[in-house]
DNA sequence: TCCTTAAATCGATGAACTTCGATATGACTA
DNA sequence: TAGTCATATCGAAGTTCATCGATTTAAGGA
């Protein structure tokens, strides 16, 4: 026997479900621009914040962060609220936990 | 002013080259292939595993198992050693930091 | 109702990625 | 030294991805 190693409970608990899960959601965050967007939105006002404010500082077309932040909420680490004409997106449970 | 939010201090603190280097250790995860290696490594003994018990698992050509685990190692989640004719792969201290 | 503004969707393009088989390297063994 | 075993490197093929401009959808405002 001999001691278990730093992400063994994490293996042995997880289903391969979930493993795809978590590869996704690395996916997710493994781009520059994703890993900017999301911090961006978890230092937005309330830990939000919409694409107008947030598209600007990436130097992109709105049509690919809109793209980029898409991909954010399937992987389940942004959620999306319509406000208005606004779209407001916030951390999931998640990536708080993912990015702590 | 309004409160922090999660990942603020995070993006606050990191300069733009850490944020380059997080994104790739986090694209080194974002790989089910990748997630499995890394996994397999930290559930060996002593938290390590050679190439020879990595690649029958994967169902992978030992080239591309060979491929991956250097990709894990420039991204500076593995370390590898040598001893006789086997390389070992061990998890560094930034792959524990980011799988706990 | 028509116009404007915000954001999403679509189709195309070039770049990056995964994978393989073949070959090269490096370390022990006869 | 010649041979074998473990691993790395190389070059090619097919797939996925990031990005764009154009268009569409959705929500308000005049």
């Amino acid at each position: 026997m001999y001691a278990l190693g730093v992400a063994t409970s994490l293996m042995l608990s997880k289903a391969p479900k979930v493993i795809s899960k978590l590869a996704e959601q690395y996916k997710a965050l493994g781009d520059e621009t994703r890993l900017g967007l999301i911090m961006a939105v978890a230092s937005g006002e309330n830990s939000e914040a919409c694409v107008c404010d947030l598209t600007p500082d990436t130097g992109l077309a709105q049509s690919t962060v809109s793209h980029h932040l898409k991909l954010l909420v399937d992987a389940g680490l942004l959620e999306r609220t319509q406000r208005g004409k606004w779209a407001f997106y916030s951390l999931t449970s998640d990536a708080k936990k993912l990015m702590k």
